[in-house]
This record gives C-alpha cells, sequence and structure tokens, in this order.
DNA sequence: GCCGTCCTTGACGGAACTCTGACGCCGGAG
DNA sequence: CTCCGGCGTCAGAGTTCCGTCAAGGACGGC
C-alpha cells in the first residue's frame, strides 16, 4: 500500500486530505509542524509527502531540505502563496510538485499519483515471477525456463502454451481455451495441434514424459500445469 | 547537456520557450505538431519534454500515450485550460506536471528543472554500470567497450541495441520491443534491421560471430544478452 | 565538392519452426 | 472379443525466420 505524510498545520485541511487518501485506500501519517514531520518521514518511510509551506515552527523550505538531505521520496508542496519567487525557491530546493491553495482535491491527487508513478521502478524491473517446480523453474518475465542446472529452449508456440497452463496453474484449462488462445480465436477443434505441443513441453520438461507429473491430461476436456 | 522537447503549435510560446532555455545552456529542439513530435522524440531522445495539449494534428493526451508506450522521458504539459478534468486527465494518461497558461517564465523552468532533476539517476547509485562477460566488457555510463585489452568502435545504432539488451541481461527481449526502442515507436515490424545490426555486434564482440555465446537468438520471439 | 562513416534495403541459402498425416496404445462400450 | 474414440508419438513437407553479403543513399567533416 502506498503511504502518504501530510504535513500541515491547518486541521481541517488535514483532516480533508486524510479522508479522501483513506478512501482511495493510502495509508496515511499527518503531522502539523515541521519537527514531527521531518521525524515521522525518517520513522514511517512515506513514499510521498504532501508539504504545506506555511509551517508554525519553521521554513517550510526548511523542510524540503531537511528531507532531501536523505531521502529521494518525492515531495508535492501546498501554499496560499502564488508568488512566482516562492514556488521557484520550493522546486529548487527539491519539491516535485507545487499546488497553491485552494486546489482542487481531483487535481491534488492527481498530482499525488503521477509523482508515486514516477517514484515506482519500472515495471520490466527485476520483480520476476518465477514459478517453481520440482524438476524445472520458469520465468515469465524473461521467458526463461531453467532445468537441471541449464537452460531450456522453447518455441514460441511451446512458449504460449506454457504461459497460459501456468497461469492457470492447479485450474483445468479446456483444449478449446487453450487453442484460442495459444492459435487465435478462430481455432477451437484442431486438437491435434494439442497433442503435438504437449508432448513436445513434456519431452523438454518432465523427468519421465511419458508418465507427466506436471502436465495433467484430463480426457476429454483438458489439461491442467501442477506445480 | 539538457535536451528539451518543445511541442507547441503557438510561434510566440515556442520562440520564448526557445530563447529562454538556450540562453540557460539547454540543447532545444521545437515541433508544433503531435505528429512530427513523435518523430523527434524518438529521434533526438530528449531529456525532458514540455506539451501544449491544444495541438492541430491530435489530441494532446494522445501523445502523451505516444511517448509512454516506449519511454519514461518527464512530460511536462502546458494548457489554456483550467479546468480539474483536462489536469486529471493529461496526468494520469502519464504527464508529470501540469501548467496553465499563461505561466510565468520563472516558474515554468523551475518545474522543468525539478522534473530532470528526479529523473538523474542516483549519484551514488548501485546500479552497475559496468557489465562483464568472459569476453569483453560494457561500461553502461561511459558508453565503452572493452575487448581484449583495446576499446571496441559501435556506431550510434550499434550501441543503442546493445544497451537495451544490456539492460535487460538475461531477460528476452522481442524483437518489437527492440526496434521500438532502437528506432522508434513508429516501428515494429522491420526485423531486418535486427539481423543486420545483430551480425555487427556478435561481429565485433563474440569470439566466434557464428556461434554466438551471449547475443542469443530465440527464434519468433526475440533477442537475448547473457553473461 | 569529395570522402568516409553510417544507415537502409534487397536478395539468397540455410536453419528453425509449424503443420499434417499415419500409426499404435489404451480404456470403455457393445 | 471387437470396435471405437481419445490420446501420445513420430517423421516428413511446407513455410517462416534468420544470418550474411553487397549495393545504394544520407549525412557530416575536411
Amino acid at each position: 500500500m502506498t503511504r502518504v505524510l501530510v504535513i500541515d498545520d491547518e486541521p481541517q485541511i488535514v483532516r480533508a486530505l486524510v479522508i479522501n487518501l483513506k478512501a482511495r485506500h493510502y495509508e496515511v501519517d499527518a503531522a502539523h509542524d515541521g519537527a514531527t514531520a521531518l521525524q515521522l518521514a525518517a520513522a514511517r518511510q512515506p513514499d510521498v509527502v504532501v508539504l504545506d509551506l506555511g509551517l508554525p515552527d519553521m521554513d517550510g523550505v526548511e523542510v524540503i531540505r531537511g528531507l532531501r538531505g536523505w531521502t529521494r521520496v518525492p515531495i508535492l508542496v501546498l501554499s496560499a502563496r502564488h508568488s512566482s519567487d516562492e514556488k521557484v525557491e520550493a522546486l529548487d530546493a527539491g519539491a516535485d510538485d507545487y499546488v497553491t491553495k485552494p486546489f482542487g482535491m481531483d487535481e491534488l491527487l492527481a498530482r499525488l499519483r503521477a509523482a508515486v508513478r514516477r517514484s515506482e521502478p519500472v515495471p520490466g524491473g527485476e520483480d520476476d515471477v518465477i514459478v517453481d517446480t520440482a524438476e524445472f523453474t520458469v520465468d515469465l518475465a524473461a521467458k526463461k525456463v531453467h532445468r537441471g542446472g541449464r537452460d531450456v529452449r522453447l518455441t514460441p508456440t511451446e512458449w504460449h502454451l506454457l504461459e497460459v497452463l501456468v497461469r492457470n496453474t492447479g485450474r483445468l484449462v479446456s483444449q478449446k481455451q487453450l487453442l484460442q488462445e495459444v492459435w487465435g480465436p478462430s481455432y477451437g477443434t484442431e486438437t491435434n495441434y494439442l497433442r503435438v505441443y504437449m508432448a513436445q513441453l513434456r519431452r523438454k520438461l518432465e523427468a519421465d514424459p511419458a508418465h507427466p507429473r506436471h502436465f495433467v491430461t484430463e480426457p476429454g476436456m483438458g489439461y491442467r500445469f501442477e506445480k
């Protein structure tokens, strides 16, 4: 869940933000002065900070600098000041965005989403979906199958078939569904394709292809992949 | 130097931006419609994009989507519309910031700086910029390839291709993805380009280009770089 | 304006992949 | 027991895909 730190000394603004954020399933911490804010930021490691510049104890820009000393967490500044100088100062101190009050909640939330989004790691990052069995390992993102210390090469069709089965691990996948997902929507009766490629997969992946443990045939219905 | 792509159909705004940006030592490209913009973005690889939503040929949000299909470059949207919906739509489509006209040049430049700053890699980042294999060494940051005691010369396209593959070490990269990342989003079927340049890379880097160990072909799917 | 570098394009042989038909096995029904 | 439908296996034909080469064109530097 995304964690937001709201820093503002006006209770009604904090309340409005907290309600709206929680309704959208954010986890929210709130601070009403700079010192508490810096402390909370360190303790709670938020994914994004919403900061009002007008705080009772210290200048908002100092809070930005305090955060930027050790973290690159996105900072979204709120302020009643419309002056260009203020904005420039805050942005150059390390803020990511600057919204003037009064602000629209929709807009603020959209800017928040944008800030969170770009701080996320690239979707094709190292978080690979890996499926493990006793005999082999499937990495769906890298399109890799590892077995007995070496990589197994699969043809496009074999991959596609394996992918559909693995995504439905433990579930029965009907022959029609397999044919349509791998060969296209106009297929559905060419069960011989399935027999050929299922045999291929078993030969490449099963310890004993004649007695498959992972690619199970359900006669008359379809196939099932089991870990 | 930081490269900016300005997309706007109003000549006076483009002029003002170009003058101000160049004075601050940015490198600037300009496009006055969406199609040119997408093409330029692919060709010039800007570090940040300034996009006016009101374009003659296509919806600005479409331009955002077109860019986001293949790049995470920061996009700063300009618009005459103050409506909250417009902002939310643009931001959720993938824009990083939204500035309403008329805007102050100082503020815009500050937002630009903020956008560029946060897209910069972490100074002391742990991302190992150097990739080692048995035969050669790739230094992504220095854009250098070392092999057998000497530097290997690569053309821009060869380098770009190598970069995409190395950044996805071990993962299969589809031909479409390679084409789009190296040649631009409008490419996707010109697999002969890939064949030619993959051969170049192999000739320059593999010990035995006819039997590549590092640049592996996965027929019908794509290529994979292995250490 | 010339030259070198780089990118694009087309053609071709060979390799890899998909499709297809034939055959045998097995279990259940008649 | 025999027949039959569903499944697994195999190998060959046809097609697609890939590596390689060479020529033409665009671009920038001298």
